[in-house]
DNA sequence: GTTCATTACGGATTCCGTAAGGATG
DNA sequence: CATCCTTACGGAATCCGTAATGAAC
């Protein structure tokens, strides 16, 4: 058994059970691959691809419980090549994290400035994207980890950490209607026509459901992916925006008027999402503390241990959490 | 990196940093493992060993990490090995089971019997030792699992799953003063030279703690490591014998007397220990069912996945063991 | 001087890429 | 006939054993 092969194994289920494409994507040879793997399941014993003639059709039984083992097998050699990396030059590497851009535009630029200071080694990378885009990265182990608020609960593999509470705001013209109102309602803002975050982003889902519990259909009529775009089209008049108090800035954002919605709207919970297993680097159990001050090394080590997520939620459901 | 790396670097650590007693343990040659760990801790840039001159002297603490990650591969590595030799051919292998000589002699005979003729195609080796030695053999998996009454704590690596509750009896000569008194104490037996277990064997500790406590010092004149030795000398009239009450077999020890002595010491109870993260084949969860009818399949699995003992201990806290 | 790890080197094996062959839809 | 896996084969790299070298106790 070669590592190797085992690579080979999990590279070709994760490419449909095509080995031509996965020795594409692995640059090499078709057949060195094929090879491999006959030879892996002759040592073995058994089939670890079902094979209608010599198409691969799916995975076997055995072969199911082979990959599982071999997923864990490649995880562990990444954490022995990390250990060395740490230990060789524990302050130089690479740190990417996945999030979206309400992270990257608004909470993170004082966490990355400061660590970046601090660790001048180190190269960081930021993958934007939609939260589902950047936990599917934490699960295959393009990102270091994923910061995000929502879409993340779908994958087992990760586990989440809770980093901060916030809320919403509604942001409107100056001299908007909804200024005047003395006491802000859901029903009110139905009046208006509504911009805000898409579907699956940002909290998005606490909006619909705050205004679904009140029996009021807003009149959404633009979404976008940011608050930036959000805010623009605030600008033009285009309606009311939905955005997250964090996204309105004291200078920027002078000519918006800015109410506070935090009662009418739950809170929602922005969370780093790790791989289980994952190694994680000095350097990234200090970004993380930078972050999110509870989350020290010591709570991270003990969340990693957790068998699932409730165990997780259930260590830090004694935290009071930053709100903003 | 290669899993021979690996697999040469934890022997190489399990035999005192010794490559050449490594290379001899391995049959192969000195100079391909010092050369094989020298590439791979080129590769991953940090010393696993550290030298002085030419000797390695210990592990550094990168090393430490590495070993472990390395155990956890190499372990996962036999899984795929187990499940390939579980599909391609279930009915047959190697169930190597250590015990000591209780277990083996009174206990074990009925499950085995059952168990080869219900799978003629596997076969079954014995591995007696002390509870010490056989613990040790299913920590470095020579053995599928072990089964003793003490001496398995020590080792972390271990699952300890409880089988049955068994007590002692004093067995002794026919007509014994011992056997005229109404009631059995342990000042009576403290007045008679005894002849029980060595120490560290079938439960020895209890019988020492229960004197211990009345404040009886215990004539102890012989100690062996099995009952069939206790009881020969017993027969010889050198004392009377502090036994495992199964130990005692009516049609071949008629010229003994057994008094039960369950209210004189504390119930021992006897465990299978079963290596963290080992393989468990089929026929290994019907032998364990079979011995213990309250291991189903289910408990043993849920009891590997525990983290520690104690969770294990909880698992099987409202459970009513068989009591022998 | 004995023990033990490293370096040097040569033979055998393994790996991997190209090219050709065969099966499927 | 286009796609895709397998077999065949040759060159390159790797592995491993023997022999020689050198450091430590």
């Amino acid at each position: 058994m070669k590592l190797q092969q085992l690579r080979y194994i999990l590279e070709v289920a994760r490419h449909d059970l095509n080995i031509s494409a996965t020795a594409e994507a692995l640059f090499t040879s078709q057949p060195g691959i094929s090879k491999q793997i006959r030879l892996l399941e002759d040592e073995l014993g058994v089939e670890i691809f079902e094979r209608r003639g010599k198409q691969l059709t799916r995975v076997t039984s055995a072969g199911k419980r082979i990959l599982q083992h071999a997923r864990q097998i490649l995880g562990e050699v990444n954490n022995i090549r990390m250990t060395g990396q740490e230990y060789s030059n524990p302050n130089h590497g690479n740190l990417s994290i996945g999030t979206t851009h309400t992270q990257a535009r608004y909470l993170l630029p004082n966490t990355t400035k400061t660590f970046l200071q601090r660790h001048p080694g180190v190269r960081l990378h930021m993958h934007q994207g939609t939260p589902i885009q950047i936990a599917k990265k934490a699960v295959d182990a393009e990102v270091d980890c994923c910061i995000a608020t929502e879409g993340m609960e779908q994958f087992e593999e990760l586990i989440m950490l809770p980093c901060y509470r916030w809320n919403r705001c509604i942001v409107t013209p100056l001299n908007h209607p909804l200024c005047k109102l003395k006491e802000l309602t859901l029903e009110a803002i139905g009046q208006h026509p509504i911009v805000t975050y898409v579907s699956g982003y940002t909290g998005s889902s606490q909006i619909d459901l705050a205004f679904q519990q009140k029996g009021v259909v807003p009149n959404i009529v633009f979404t976008a992916a940011d608050a930036d775009v959000i805010k623009t089209y605030v600008r033009l008049g285009l309606g009311v925006g939905i955005i997250a108090r964090m996204a309105v800035e004291k200078t920027n954002d002078a000519d918006l008027v800015a109410l506070d919605a935090s009662h009418l709207f739950n809170f929602s919970t922005t969370k780093i999402g790790l791989r289980r297993g994952t190694y994680i680097r000095e350097f990234l159990y200090d970004f993380i503390e930078m972050f999110a001050p509870h989350l020290t090394r010591e709570m991270v080590e003990l969340a990693m241990q957790c068998k699932n997520q409730s165990e997780v939620d259930q260590l830090f459901s004694q935290i009071d959490l930053p709100v903003y």
